[in-house]
RNA sequence: GGGCGCUUAGCUCAGUUGGUUAGAGUGCUACUUUGACAUGGUAGAGGUCGCUGGUUCGAUUCCAGCAGCGCCCACCA
């Protein structure tokens, strides 16, 4: 336990410094936490498991604002649950992040001018491992700073021993239960990165390019005759291998089964027909490049067309590309166009926008290539992994996000696992090089099933996501079956980003429903993303990311989560702004302010009594006021946290703690506090501002933990107290100090407080002046009896101290002063003396308050009027309109009868 | 080509199944440095809730169309 600066038992007001220095506590605190394992779960506890992991970020980035929202939201929960009576996990880690890291990695390399292949494999990962143990560190620093309270003895990398081992475990069951299969296939091929990648990892991006038509010449046919193709792509016609067309295309039905000539390259291919071709487009004849083009790949098998590779990996062209060798592949368009166009085959170029695939790490130009990988036959995977969100197994929230999940689901493709990089986990396969075997295995092996000895393992890594996708049970110890396992498996809640729904959450299903045999999480909460200043999205490789970390040093970590919070309204992205920022940190610096109100108000030394031994009616307005409002944000935030709806329960924390606590309970307050006040009242004030204050640090304190946390220990403690507020009991609400009369009586006095705060404001008197408002009833006034004697009773401790102004309570014979304004709450008229020039300008004021309230009792007498809402709408409702009509009506009446005053007064002047 | 979302105060945004006089932060105006807080207090100005129709007793809210913006998915070269 840190030292405190300072504690109640030395000087009331002196506990805490007058401005909160959220570095000072900050770092004191966090380390308090973790001295006292408070983050860490215990999988042998009786308490019911809450359990969520976190999605792990990449183990060499550094903190993003999309990283600072996502764990934000996590830890909110996380903190709200363990306070709740759970035994709460929150599982860290990190990814390896196999391609962004490497390019790093490669990155600095270059800078030296080598490469990783003069390193050689080994030495390269060597390297890798390296730069992990030099900047792996980093992330988890920042989120400690953020306060994310995970537990850290738990934490997981993707790499380490255990988690390679449930991926080696996962590769060989799904490789012998026939759902992994190797094959040559058209991928995606990032040239710069040299590998395979997934579909998912393309990215498409409208460019405007162009569509070059060239004839292709018949063979045997008169000069000019011949096919004329439509390409955006002419540098891969060295590929070609046949001319499609649509078999029903008048045009081209004599062609079919010829043959044509491949332009520069001297070689003929034939004419073949196929409905893929649409007639629309271009000439409606389709040159075929099965080795370079996804769709050419399909219709080559169709016609059992061979494959010519005219690019290699680095996307330069092949032998097959004649005099053009050796050429990039944009250099080797410019030339082919050009030689095309002296040989009078080119027939027309035109602009052409299409959308053209990147690689979304390094943004470079994708090439479909064919090439033998490993892919991942998901349909089998994919349709438990369906049912499980559509039975409502897994929900997902918000729930427009099941639409897109089933839309992908539903038209999934098999997935290219295998990566040819260095930095990732190694497939466990290995190739006989005395026989064709392929040996699968988690241990390595040392005999193929021929018995030779002459193994070789396969070179290619696994995609990042493979290992992600196992995380949630992975980190838990699986395969073994460890307590953590059957503690917290399956999860409770999983918080993420759009961004990975497919990449990461969807596979976790399908993993975690094969390999458990249950859904890995029951809820899936999907928050908007973080966009940069253009609105596009931060991505560690783009670097347009902005530190939250400054953010953090500016305002403190609570203001920070706060403002995070308050702006994570479901569904929608978030645009940060900094002055947002700033207006939050003015809200925990007003929450210090208040609670430094309330230790110079606890007498040192002395026990402050709980709410619950006072009695009942020893209570007076505002305290039953303040309990039942206080119960209501209680329940409010239990409710909102329940529900994801994040933004709304920092608001009502806001609100209350704002303007309620502090604008008015301890205003008010402070005439039973002041020096010669009733003992009794004064003690029963001090225990109703420290339990209200106790009950709202503890709701904030999962959105605010550091301010709150601090506060708490400054605050008196009482016997039984949890040792600290993170693991102190969630506020339960209150149904018996929920008062609604309580608070429609005070409403009134509000308003009867603001009317002449009102008057002080239109007329320009000044603060200091004191007025004297006569508060006067109407003789009509329905409930004016009790709400008359309720103000008699309070008006000098609450009215007067917060107008300013000595308060006359009068009944309909009284006359008021004759310089008179007025304002009108509820019917009854609060009158203040405001001079002859002012009064000579409120007749026209009073008239268009009139005008405006007539109006309005005009438009709820209308609805009224109307037999079919009456009929129709809902008997509360109708009711709300009466009596909306009847405030209107007295309303009306009291500002008829002042204009009529004032009229007379100025007549009469 | 499909699918989704957004449009509310000068700016950034809430608004939970349709029902008080539509809110917050920030900015702006006036007053205010009274012993919690000037990172404060009091009061105020500021919105035909994108447009047009429809459903309804009643629409910012539901439906359709339109306009503008954004995103996701997709094999028209």
């Amino acid at each position: 336990m840190p030292e405190k600066t300072g504690s109640v038992q030395e000087r009331p007001g002196t506990a805490l410094p007058k401005a909160l220095e959220p570095a000072r506590i900050e770092a004191r605190w966090y380390q308090a936490w973790l001295d006292r394992g408070a983050f860490t779960a215990d999988a042998r506890s009786p308490k019911p498991p809450f359990c969520i992991v976190i999605p792990p970020p990449n183990v060499t980035g550094s903190l993003h604002m999309g990283h600072a929202f996502n764990n934000t939201l996590q830890d909110i929960v996380i903190r709200y649950k363990r306070m709740d009576g759970f035994e709460a996990l929150w599982v860290p880690g990190t990814d390896h992040a196999g391609i962004a890291t490497q390019n790093v990695v490669e990155r600095q390399l270059a800078a030296k001018g080598l490469s990783r292949h003069d390193l050689g494999r080994e030495a390269f990962v060597e390297r890798v491992w390296a730069w992990k143990a030099e900047s792996g560190g980093t992330i988890i620093k920042q989120l400690r700073r953020l306060g994310a309270s995970c537990d850290w003895t738990r934490e997981r990398f993707t790499m380490d021993e255990g988690l390679s081992r449930a991926v080696r475990e996962v590769f060989v069951r799904l490789y012998h239960d026939g759902l992994i299969y190797r094959g040559g296939y058209i991928v995606n091929w990032c040239p710069k990165d040299e590998t395979a990648i997934s579909d998912l990892e393309v990215e498409y991006e409208e460019t405007q390019g162009a569509l070059y038509h060239i004839r292709y010449p018949l063979v045997g046919g008169a000069p000019g005759e011949g096919p004329v193709v439509a390409t955006t792509r002419p540098e891969t016609m060295f590929g070609d291998t046949a001319v499609a067309v649509h078999p029903e295309d008048e045009r081209y039905r004599d062609l079919v089964g010829r043959e044509v000539e491949l332009p520069l390259a001297g070689r003929r291919i034939p004419v073949v027909a196929d409905a893929y071709v649409d007639r629309e487009f271009g000439s409606g004849a389709l040159k075929v490049t099965p080795a370079h083009d996804p769709n050419d790949f399909e219709i080559g098998r169709r016609h059992g067309l061979p494959q010519v590779v005219a690019l290699d990996t680095h996307a330069r062209m092949t032998e097959a590309a004649g005099r053009y060798q050796g050429l990039d592949r944009y250099e080797a368009r410019k030339r082919i166009v050009a030689d095309l166009e002296a040989a009078g085959l080119l027939v027309k170029t035109e602009p052409h926008q299409h959308a053209v695939g990147r690689c979304y790490r390094c943004r470079t130009v994708i090439e479909p290539m064919v090439s033998t990988q490993w892919f991942v036959r998901i349909k089998p995977l994919a349709e438990p992994a369906i049912a499980a969100v559509r039975e409502g197994r897994i929900r997902i929230i918000p729930e427009q996000w099941e639409t897109t999940y089933f839309n992908w689901m539903e038209n999934i493709r098999d997935w290219t696992i295998s990566r040819q990089i260095w930095w990732g986990h190694r497939i466990p396969a290995w190739f006989c090089d005395t026989c064709d075997d392929i040996v699968v295995a988690v241990d390595t092996p040392t005999t193929c099933k021929n018995g030779h000895a002459t193994l070789r393992q396969e070179t290619d890594v696994l995609d990042t996501w493979f290992s992600s996708a196992l995380w949630p049970f992975s980190t838990l110890g699986w395969p073994d079956r460890t307590p953590d396992l059957e503690k917290f498996y399956p999860t409770s809640l999983l918080v993420t980003g759009f961004d990975i729904l497919f990449f990461w959450v969807a596979r976790m299903i399908m993993m975690g429903l094969r390999f458990m045999g249950r859904e890995p999480f029951r809820d899936v909460y999907i928050h908007a993303l973080v966009r940069d200043a253009e609105g596009q999205k931060m991505s560690k490789s783009k670097g347009n990311v902005i530190d939250p970390l400054v953010m953090v040093d500016k305002y403190g970590a609570d203001a920070f989560r706060f403002t995070l919070t308050a702006l994570a309204a479901q569904g929608r992205d978030v645009k940060l702004a900094e002055e947002r920022i700033a207006g939050y940190r003015n809200f925990i610096n007003k929450i210090w302010n208040a609670a430094r109100f309330v230790l110079m108000n606890v007498d040192p030394g002395a026990t402050v009594g709980r709410v619950a031994d006072l009695p009942r009616e020893t209570l007076d307005l505002a305290d039953r006021w303040i309990l039942s409002r206080a119960a209501r944000t209680v329940e409010a935030v239990r409710a909102h946290l329940d529900a994801y709806r994040f933004n709304d329960a920092a608001a009502a924390i806001y609100d209350f703690l704002w303007h309620e606590y502090c604008d008015w309970y301890i205003e008010l307050s402070k005439v039973d506090l002041s020096p010669g006040a009733d003992p009794a009242a004064r003690a029963r004030r001090q225990a109703v501002l420290v339990e209200v204050l106790r009950e709202a640090l503890a709701l904030l304190h999962p959105i605010a933990p550091f301010v709150t946390e601090e506060i708490w220990h400054a605050l008196p403690r009482r016997p039984g107290d949890a040792e600290m507020l993170v693991t102190a009991p969630f506020p339960r609400p209150d149904p018996a100090r929920i008062d609604a009369a309580a608070e429609d009586e005070m409403d009134f006095v509000q308003a009867v407080i603001v009317a002449a705060r009102r008057i002080r404001g239109t007329y320009n008197l000044p603060p200091a002046r004191r007025i004297a408002p006569f508060v006067r009833f109407g003789a009509a006034d329905g409930d004016g009896t009790r709400r008359r004697a309720l103000l008699e009773s309070l008006a000098r401790t609450y009215i007067e101290p917060l107008a300013n102004a000595e308060v006359t309570i009068t009944g309909p014979g009284t006359a008021p002063p004759r310089w008179a304004a007025a304002e009108v709450v509820r019917g009854v008229e609060v009158l203040v003396e405001v001079g002859e020039a002012a009064i000579r300008e409120e007749a026209a004021r009073l008239e268009k308050e009139l005008a405006r309230v007539e109006g309005l009792a005009a438009g709820t007498r209308a609805k009224l009027a109307k037999a079919d809402f009456v009929a129709r709408a809902p008997e509360e409702v109708v009711e709300k309109e009466r009596a909306k009509l009847a405030a209107y009506e007295a309303d009306a009446r009291a500002l008829a009868d002042n204009l009529a005053r004032v009229r007379a007064v100025i007549a009469g002047a």
